[in-house]
Parts: C-alpha cells; sequence; structure tokens
DNA sequence: CATGAATGAGGATTCATTCAT
DNA sequence: AATGAATGAATCCTCATTCAT
C-alpha cells in the first residue's frame, strides 16, 4: 500500500529519484481533474479516467483508495493552484484602492481560464462541501487570500480611503461571487438570454464593472447604506446619496 | 401514452377533467425537484424519486418518458416559480434607484429561501446548460426579467441617476452573481472560512452590501471607470475618485 | 422494491395467485444453498448462483438485497427445513429412552442426507454467528428442539430412568456433536485415517454407538462422575464403575 | 527462488545458516495462520497477512509459491503442533478406561485453547479436505494418535474392560466429535440457544459428560446395543437394559 | 534477500428502463 | 391509470500475482 498521504511538496521542479510512482499519480490526477470537472463526482466514471492514462486502472486504487479519495486529491489540487500562483501577486506597492482592482482583475482572469476549478468547486457544493470538510489541509491552504485581503483593508482604513464594515471574507465573497457567477452560470444565462460571456468586449466590460461595483463600494461612506423598505419608510425620496 | 407536454399551465386552481392524473404528474415532480435538488441528475436515482410518492416508478415513465425528460420537467418548474413571484413586485411608483434595489432585495430573498432553485441551476450548468438549451418556453419565460430591468435602466438614465453604459443583461447578471452566489457556494465558502451565511447578521449586512455595491455603481459617473493597469499607467496615483 | 420479509409461509402448497415471484424467490434460495453450501459465503459467485437459474442476477439484489441477505435467507431455510421435518416425528408413544433413540436416530439420518445444511452450518460458525445471530426468527425457530428434549428429559426424570444433571440444551449438544462432526469433517478424516464415514456399516456401527453413548450417559448413575484428575487420587482404580 | 519444500523440521533451537530467512518464513506462518483461521482461506487476504507481518507481500510468494501453498503450510503446522504436544503424554502408567480419559481431557482442553487449529480444519472440511489430501506428511504425521488409541483399546480388551467391536479411528471420531463440535459450534449455539459453551461451569460440566459418555461405551456390554426401529419392533419394552 | 509499483481478470452491486398484467 | 416483476449493461472496486530494481 502506498503512502494515503504523499509527500506533496516533494518533487517541486525534476524528476527526481523515483520518477514512475510520482509521474503516475500525477497523471491520474490530470486524467481526473478533466473527468470530474466535465461530469461531476457521480457523472464521472473511473473506466474513462483510467483509459485517459498510460496506466491501469488499478492504481486509482492504489494511490487514491477509491472514486472519493481521488475526487478530494483533485480538489485539493484546483485549491492549491490558485492559491499559489495568487500568491505572487504584488500588491505591497499598490494603493490599497489599486491592490483591491489588481485582485480582482487576478481573480476574474484566473476563473475565467480556469473553468475546471469553477465546475470542481460548483460540483463539491452540490455535494454540500462534505469532501472540502474533511480537509484540514484545504482549509490552512485557503488562508491566505484572507489575510492578504485583511491586510490591504486595514491599510484602506488606516489611510481612510476604505469604510471599516467590511471584513475580508465578506470581500472575497463579493470578488467570487462576480467572477465565479460569470463562468459558473455562462450556461444557463446564454441559454436564457442570448449573451455570451467569453466574448472578448463582454469580459472587457465585466471586469471594469466588477472592479468599480466593489471599490466604490469600500470607498464609500458606510452610514450612507440603506435598505429599500427604510428608504421607503423615509418618504421614497430615494436612492442614494451624494452629501 | 399520454401527451409528452401536457397542458402544463392548466388547471392552476379546480380540477381538470383527469383529477387524478395531474395530482400524480405535481407528486412525481414534488419528488424529483427535491431528489435532483439534492443529488444532480446523475446522483439522482429513478428509484428514489419512485420512493419519494404515493405511485409507482413506471408512472415516471408514463409521464415524463425519461429520467432526463423529468429532469427538464423539473428545471422549468423552479424557472416558472421564480419568474412568476417576480412579476408581482409592484415597482412603477418607486424610484428607479429603489426599484433595483427592490428587485435585488427580492432575489436575495427568494434565492435564499428557494435552494432547490439554486441548486438544479448549478446542477444545469453542470451539464453545460444543454437541457435549458431545448427548452425554447424557458427562454421566453425569462425574458420578463430582462424586460423590466430594462425598464428601470431606461427610466433611470431618463432621469439622469444612473449611467448609462450598463445594459440590462448585465445588471441581472450582477445582481444574480451576488446573491446566486451566498447561497451556491456557502458549503465551500463555509468551510474553508468558517463562515455561515445563513445567520442572520451575515444575511442582513450581506444583503445591504450587495444593494449598496449595484445601486452605487449605477448611479456612479461612468467615466470614471478604470482597470488598474490603466491606472498603474497614469502613475499608480490612482483608484476611484470623485473630485 | 418488493417485500424484505416475504410471506414466508404462504404458498405452502399450490402454486398460489403470483406464480412468478414467489417461484423466482424459491429458485434462487434453492441455488443460492448449493453455491454457499460448497463454496462458503466469501467463496461463493453471485455470478454462479445466477447462471444455475432461470432468472437474472438482478432478481437477486432484488429480493435479497445483498449476497450477504441471500445468505441469511439461505441459512434460515435449511434451518426452518431441519426443524420443520423433525416436528413431525411421534415421541409420546415411546419411552423416555426410546424417545431419544429416536431422536438421535432422525438427527443421524437427517445430517448425514442433508449435507448442505452442515456445511452452512460449518460455515456460518466460521463467520462467528454474526449473521444468524441477526435473525430472531432463527432463534425461536430453534426453541422447538430444546422443549421436546425437555419434555422426554422430565418425563425419563419422572420415571427414575434419566439421572437428573443433564439439561436439554447439553443434550442437543451431545446429539448435535456426534452427527453433526461426522458429516462435516468426513474429508479431513477420511484423508488422515483412510476411513470412508458414508459406507454403509460404518453409517450403522456409528449410528449404534452414538445411541448407545448417549442413552447409557443418561441411564447412568449422575454421581458416578468424574475426572481423571479426581481418579487418579482415589488411587487410579478407576472409572466407571458396575454396581 | 528458495525450495519450495524447505527443511522444515530443522533448525528447531539454534540458528540455522540462514537466520533471517527462518524467521521471515516463520513470521509469514504465523500471520497466515490468524488470517486463514479467522476468515477462511477464500476469505482471507494475501495484503492482510502481508499488513500483519514485517516483511513484504512479495515474500509469501517468494516462501510459499501461492495463497494456496501458504495456506496448506498453515494447516500442516497446526497438526503437526497438536500431534506433537500429544504425544507427550504418558499413558503407560494409568488403567485403559484413565487412559482414554486422559486422552480426552487433552483434547478437550487442548481444542478448546486452540480454537485456531478448530477452525482451520472446519475450514480445510469445508473444501473438502482436498489440500490436505495432498500431503502425504500429514497422513504419517497423524497416524499417533490412531496407534495410541489402539494400544490402549487392545489393553482393555485384554483386561476385559473394554468392549471389543470399537476401532481406535471410531474412537478418535467420537472423542473428537465431542470436543470439537464445542468450539467449531458454539457460535450457532449460542446465538440460537443462548448458551456459553466458554463458561468455566459449562465446560467443567461437558467435559465430565462426554468422558462419561465415552468410557462408560467402552465398559459397556457391546451386544445391548440396540437401534429404536430394532426396539420397537421387541415391542417397544424398550430402552437399554442391564441384565 | 527484499521491495514498491504495476496489472488484468473477475467480483459485487447499481441503474435506467421495459414487460406483462 | 397503474403496478410488480424482470433485465442487461455498466460501474465501482478487489484480488492474487508479477515486474523491475
Amino acid at each position: 500500500m502506498p503512502p494515503t498521504q504523499p509527500p506533496e511538496d516533494a518533487a517541486p521542479a525534476g524528476r527526481s529519484r523515483k520518477p514512475d510512482a510520482d509521474r503516475t499519480r500525477r497523471e491520474i490526477l490530470a486524467a481526473a481533474r478533466q473527468e470530474f470537472a466535465e461530469n461531476g463526482l457521480s457523472g464521472a466514471r473511473v473506466d474513462t479516467i483510467a483509459a485517459r492514462m498510460r496506466t491501469n486502472k488499478r492504481m486509482i486504487y492504489y494511490y487514491f483508495g477509491s472514486k472519493e479519495g481521488l475526487y478530494l486529491a483533485t480538489l485539493e489540487q484546483v485549491y492549491r493552484d490558485i492559491r499559489s500562483v495568487e500568491q505572487e501577486l504584488d500588491l505591497d506597492s499598490l494603493t490599497p484602492s489599486d491592490a483591491v482592482r489588481r485582485i480582482i482583475e487576478f481573480t476574474f482572469d484566473y476563473q475565467e481560464t480556469h473553468p475546471d476549478f469553477i465546475r470542481l468547486v460548483s460540483i463539491e457544493n452540490i455535494h454540500n462541501g462534505k469532501h472540502l470538510a474533511q480537509s484540514e489541509r484545504l482549509r490552512s491552504l485557503n488562508m491566505s487570500v484572507i489575510q492578504r485581503l485583511d491586510g490591504i483593508l486595514q491599510r484602506g482604513r488606516r489611510e481612510g480611503v476604505f469604510r471599516s464594515d467590511i471584513d475580508p471574507v465578506d470581500l472575497h465573497m463579493m470578488i467570487s461571487a462576480f467572477c465565479f457567477f460569470r463562468v459558473s452560470n455562462r450556461h444557463t444565462f446564454g441559454a436564457l438570454f442570448g449573451c455570451d460571456f467569453t466574448a472578448p468586449e463582454q469580459r472587457k466590460k465585466h471586469k471594469r464593472l466588477i472592479c468599480d461595483a466593489i471599490v466604490g463600494l469600500l470607498e464609500s461612506a458606510a452610514d450612507s447604506c440603506n435598505s429599500v423598505t427604510a428608504a421607503l419608510h423615509r418618504m421614497g425620496s430615494g436612492g442614494r446619496n451624494r452629501p
């Protein structure tokens, strides 16, 4: 039996001493990502994954124990990927607002070019996040985004340009919401409203709108916020208000 | 064999000619919505759907032809539901901004209280929207939102309070993105960041943030929007700013 | 899904109203008994069972849920069979000693002619009796032997011909031990000692020996019993005693 | 490749030329005995056996050729063990009856304390003794019991205390039957009749009963034996009768 | 002597669907 | 209109065994 928890930060660059085991593992994961992203956990076929690689189907069970085990490994992999690329963003030299824009743009671009990630996360949500919840590793892995956003928010507040009632998880949620939805729901949106989110003009425009909406919100005064119902009571005079 | 496309908007209140048939159909649909929403198209089991109702599994095939046929009918049903409730909103008496707030709040509330809808739409996107694309009925059904939003946007522009470069589909996308994501991705978000989107304070805060972000965007000057890269060129002095 | 607990005392003689379901069930059970008896629980092949019958392999799962479910049903069946035939013995007209002989002879004959029963019980013991322990039905079913033996023992004691320190479970154990072992271990015995327990003279002789040993024991004085160690202390003069 | 039939009774005390090899062999055998005894031949897993020891799965094939080869070696080992311990009994100083009691008690105790032996023999019988039949060695090994019993029987007959129609294989069968059954079938018996054969009082009582039954039989007059059917013809007057 | 990786045949089980009534 | 029985093609997974080192 192979190690169930393989040395994951091993073999970073070269082929390393044990070429086969590692390579096999990676090949299985690559095939699995495709298949799971395309068909979901229940829709994916172990046979199809096996067919997509050089080695035997048996190896999937040798290395990952079960279809679910492989699925979880796939999920970990794609999260690790996004967080790792994200890490490389240099934000310290930017103003808080520009740093937020930078992160939004990165998220927008990354998610648009990595639909597998989007699909896998959607699929995991269909399963109520139960596999992901088992993985302590994933939790710690994803902390990095929150920490970065928190740093920027604090800087912005200190400089007096950001409102103070938005925490980093809220911010991450809003950024993700816009970027994720455009990819995750492009099919139903496209079918229902005849639009194509992959068109270059669309993506450029959306990117701008998302940045503006979120950065605009951060820069706005916190106390100006009202719900419609409240506003209606205030006489329907309405809307949001410049001083 | 029964009519594959039964008179579906018929029998809204009273009993039609064949009360049992209609009731059976509705029962199947109700069971199917639960099962498909919980487990997805491939994860759903025809047996389970049958077990959830009073009638026989054979009836599913009698009325809906196949598992996929039933799935599509389920999808149509939930879209019909949301659009029909939405229709009842009275927006004409509100200012454009408040009308937008009202729509956002409705969407927010409806989606939060109808996770089945969210899940089914997510599932359909995993399947690349291919079933939904077959249904002409769904396309026309969903036009109503766009038309309403368009009316409000035009009114807002006429009154000079809304920027002019946002079309109704963009707006619908942004509204949906925020509201949908909060529900669709609450599990992964909850597991990764330890937050609970169903908590009352969270939902209240999110609702406000979403309204503010979108209405704020609509009310902002269109030409003030810049991407980070553009901003960087402008010397990093940046961000967004009113003079 | 079919009833997991079928009406088992139904369809006693004729074909009955629902010929197919019942017949299929019985066919599966018959095939299963053969296969399980021949190869044990883990050695048995569901495919082989299916091949031995007219219907499809799927039916096994339809009626019995799983290989283990079928195995348990098989076990219940063979126990029910032996107890049911046993029930028909008329013992009341015999003296206590002859009644015991009669039961021994019945057990001897039944077990010799029903090696499947022997093998299935052996197999179940290899599995620590864990399947059988789940079946309340089996427990109550088997009570009948004990009750009958108890009746005879009491009668014997009342008549002063039986010793009083042997309870019906002990007696059943001893009877079973002799009869069972001859069949269950005939292969290793045959291979090791070159004897054939199926030879007519052997069986006749064994039957007599078993009857004599047990009836002799019952008729002997209880207090004359000693272990070797005790006997040795008593000077090795020993053994058991003619009056 | 190693010798498929290694010098097995060699290296009893000191180390042979290759100490590790021998130790590995013994370790494998110990692990195998556990696993085969617990799960039977088909139920046993080569992987589990490998996991239970310090060495690699490959070694099993290196030393024993196949799963079945290992199984047979296991079987030989446990038989060798019992016969070897048995050999050490000193019976010559006892009266024939006491010698028989001694053997019964030994068998009773040994089997009760060696359930693995019981299970392996049961398992081999499920396989119709076909592995054991291949092993000439086992046959000769087991001759010793029969010879000993024969000696005692002859002595008893010479002394006029034993009947003459019981041969040593019959006797061995009866002794084994009682002792073996108590262990082999304790699970089904326990489950069906709610008794616990491992309880101290039970074992003490059973031991006594078994001794009495067998020694009593040996000491009884041979011509007094009758079957029930014969007895019935003799008018049901019945039972077994001392003049 | 020892081992981690690899394999293909076969195992139990599931599933959407249809037949006969 | 309704139903219980039946089906065959997959589907996930396991196992004894061997290869390369």
